[in-house]
RNA sequence: GGCGACGUAGCCAAGUGGUAAGGCAAGGGUCUGCAAAACCCUCAUUCACCGGUUCGAAUCCGGUCGUCGCCUCCA
C-alpha cells in the first residue's frame, strides 16, 4: 500500500508520487507579530510529522518555510511595544523557535524573510505586469483575476459566489472587485522599498509566491498550511505563480490543518477560533508550570486526524499527558529490564521462548497498523493507537518477566521493543523523556544519598522491618520527591512533581 | 446569503457496505508486606433524527435538526 495524501485541490486521497527527488515541500509560516500560540503548534507539529514520516520513508526532503517578517500586524506590533517593526518581528520569531524546539519540531531546511526577497518580488511583480496578469494604480499593484481564468480552482468557489458573498467594499481602484494587492505603497511612518512604482512593500500572498520559486523552484509537491490560508491566500499564490510561469500545476498536494479553537470565556458551549477576535493561549502558556511536558502537548495534538477542527480542551490535556507518561514510563521499564538482562546473563540457550516470540509477533503486527495509519493521510489517531499497543505489549511482558538471569533470547526481545517504540515515537516527533524536567537534574551527591536511602531500605525489607521500610520510602517521597517502585529486578524510583 | 466540513459512549477520537479501534475518566480484580507502576475484566445491540437503496449501512442516497470553518486579519 503505497502513501496517500488528501489533497484539498481534488478533494480526495492521492497516491504520493514526487516530481522529482528531493520532495519540495512548503510551508506557510506565520507572521511574527505575538507569543506563538497553540493554533501554530499543531500547524507546525503536523507538517513536522508529516516531514519525518516522508523521510522515514526514505525521501530526501527539501523543507521550506517562511516567516513574514512585515506585514500591517507587525508595524502594529511595534507601535504597541514602542520598538520598530523589525525590531518586533525578530522579538517573536525568537519566540517561534524557542516554542517550537521544546514541541519537537525540527528546524526547516530554509527559512525564508519576506524582507530578504524585496528584489525578487518585485521583479516577479515586475513580470505579472509584464505579462498583462498585473496593474498598477497610484502606486499599487494588483494582480488581474480576470487574466487567470482558473482562479477559484483550489478553493471551489466560481466568481458569481465569490462576489456575491464579498462583505467588503471593494477598492473602486481595482478593475475587478476580485482583484488583489501585489505591491501596497507606503503610509507615512511605515517600513518602505523602492520600487518601480515608488516607496511601498509587497502585498500579502506575494512574498509566498515568490520565496517558493526562489527557494524549491516554479512547480513544488507539496504546500502547508492552515485551512484558512484556501482563500484567499493560496488561491492567490496559484494565480500569481502559474500566471508568471505558466507551468500547472504549481502545487501538486496542497496539505490544510484543521483550525484549532478555544471555548469561549462564557463557559456556554461556545467556542472560537484561535487568533480570532484577540482569543488565543499561547504555547508558553501552556508548558509554564511543567504540569504538561512539551512532548506530552504534542502528543495532544497528534491526537485528532490533522484535517479536522479540533476544540482545545485542558481535560484531554490532561488525558495526554496521562497517556505520554504511560509510554515513558514503559520506555524506562525496558531500559531498565536490558541494564538488568546485561548484568544477569545467562548462558542458557539462545532460542527465543514462547513469551519473547509473541512479544515480537505483537510488536511487527503493531508496527504494521502504525504504518498504514501514517500511510493513510497521516492518521496519526490511528497511529497513536498503535503505539498503545506496542506499549502494552512491552509492559505485559515486562510483568512476566522474573528475577534470577536472562538468557539473551530476552535481551534481544527487550531491545527489539525497545527499538520498535522509540522508531515509531521518533517518526512522530514525541520525545519519550522530558528533556526539560532532565534539565533540572539532581545532583550527583543528591543523587548518591537517594541511592544509599534505597539501600537501607532494603536492607529494611530483607529484614521484613515494614515499619523502618515504610518510613525511609516517605522521606524519599516527601523531602525527595521520590517515588519508590519495587520490581522483581530490584527497587527503582523517579522523580516526581 | 454563498462555499465546504462535521454530528460515534461521561469526555476525546478511529472506523466510507459485512456486523463499533484506542486514550482519559469510572467500577471490579491480579501482583505487592503495604504501596507505586503495570496487567486482566467491565463500560455504545449502537453510531443526531426521519425515510430510502441493499441479503446486509455508522458507512451509500434524500430530507430534517444542530455544530464548525472559509467568504474579512488569521495557522
Amino acid at each position: 500500500m503505497s502513501m496517500q495524501i488528501y489533497n484539498t485541490e481534488s478533494g480526495s486521497k492521492e497516491t504520493f508520487e514526487p516530481r522529482q527527488l528531493p520532495v519540495r515541500f512548503y510551508v506557510c509560516g506565520l507572521t511574527p507579530k505575538n507569543e506563538p500560540h497553540l493554533g501554530h503548534a499543531r500547524l507546525f507539529a503536523v507538517n513536522d510529522t508529516v516531514r519525518r514520516y516522508l523521510e522515514y520513508l526514505g525521501y530526501n526532503v527539501t523543507y521550506v518555510q517562511n516567516f513574514t517578517d512585515i506585514d500591517d500586524k507587525i508595524i502594529a506590533a511595534g507601535l504597541r511595544e514602542g520598538i520598530p517593526p523589525s525590531q518586533a518581528a525578530r522579538r517573536y520569531t525568537e519566540s517561534y523557535f524557542r516554542d517550537m524546539d521544546r514541541i519537537g519540531v525540527r528546524r526547516a531546511d530554509i527559512f525564508t524573510y519576506v524582507t530578504e526577497f524585496i528584489p525578487q518580488i518585485i521583479a516577479f511583480v515586475s513580470e505579472l505586469i509584464e505579462k498583462g496578469h498585473a496593474y498598477e494604480v497610484e502606486g499599487d499593484v494588483f494582480f488581474s483575476v480576470p487574466s487567470f481564468p482558473a482562479y477559484g480552482r483550489l478553493s471551489g468557489r466560481d466568481a458569481d459566489a465569490m462576489l456575491a458573498g464579498a462583505r467588503i467594499e471593494p477598492d473602486e481602484r481595482k478593475h475587478d472587485p476580485r482583484d488583489f494587492a501585489l505591491w501596497k505603497s507606503a503610509k507615512p511612518g511605515e517600513p518602505w522599498w523602492e520600487s518601480p512604482w515608488g516607496k511601498g512593500r509587497p502585498g500579502w500572498h506575494i512574498e509566498c509566491s515568490t520565496m517558493a520559486k526562489e527557494t524549491l523552484g516554479e512547480q513544488i509537491d507539496i504546500h502547508g498550511g492552515g485551512a484558512d490560508l484556501i482563500f484567499p491566500h493560496h488561491e492567490n499564490e496559484i494565480a500569481q505563480t502559474e500566471s508568471l510561469t505558466g507551468k500547472v500545476p504549481f502545487v501538486r498536494y496542497w496539505i490544510h490543518t484543521g483550525m484549532l479553537s478555544v471555548p469561549t470565556e462564557e463557559g456556554n458551549g461556545d467556542e472560537e477560533k484561535m487568533a480570532h477576535s484577540g482569543t488565543f493561549v499561547t504555547i508558553r502558556s501552556v508548558l509554564a508550570d511543567g504540569s504538561v511536558p512539551a512532548p506530552a502537548l504534542r502528543l495532544y495534538l497528534l491526537g485528532q486526524q490533522y484535517r479536522a477542527n479540533l476544540v482545545f480542551s485542558e481535560e484531554q490535556l490532561r488525558a495526554s499527558v496521562a497517556r505520554w507518561r504511560r509510554w515513558e514510563q514503559a520506555r524506562m521499564t525496558l531500559l531498565r529490564l536490558i541494564a538488568w538482562a546485561e548484568s544477569n546473563a545467562s548462558d542458557e540457550t539462545a532460542e527465543p521462548g514462547e513469551p519473547e516470540q509473541q512479544l515480537t509477533e505483537q510488536l511487527a503486527t503493531a508496527k504494521d497498523e502504525f504504518l498504514a495509519a501514517m500511510d493513510d493521510d497521516f492518521n496519526t489517531s490511528r497511529a497513536l493507537s498503535a503505539i498503545d499497543e506496542m506499549v502494552h505489549r512491552a509492559n505485559d511482558y515486562a510483568n512476566a518477566l522474573g528475577g534470577g538471569a536472562a538468557s539473551p533470547a530476552v535481551l534481544a526481545a527487550l531491545r527489539q521493543a525497545l527499538a520498535t517504540l522509540e522508531e515509531v515515537t521518533g517518526v512522530l516527533g514525541i520525545a519519550l523523556e522530558n528533556v526539560e524536567a532532565a534539565g533540572s537534574a539532581l545532583s550527583a551527591e543528591r543523587v548518591a544519598e537517594i541511592e544509599t536511602l534505597i539501600a537501607e531500605r532494603d536492607a529494611a525489607r530483607k529484614a521484613k522491618n515494614w515499619a523502618e521500610a515504610d518510613r525511609i520510602r516517605k522521606t524519599l517521597d516527601e523531602d525527595y520527591h521520590v517515588t519508590i517502585k519495587d520490581t522483581p529486578q530490584g527497587a527503582t524510583w523517579n522523580v516526581h512533581d
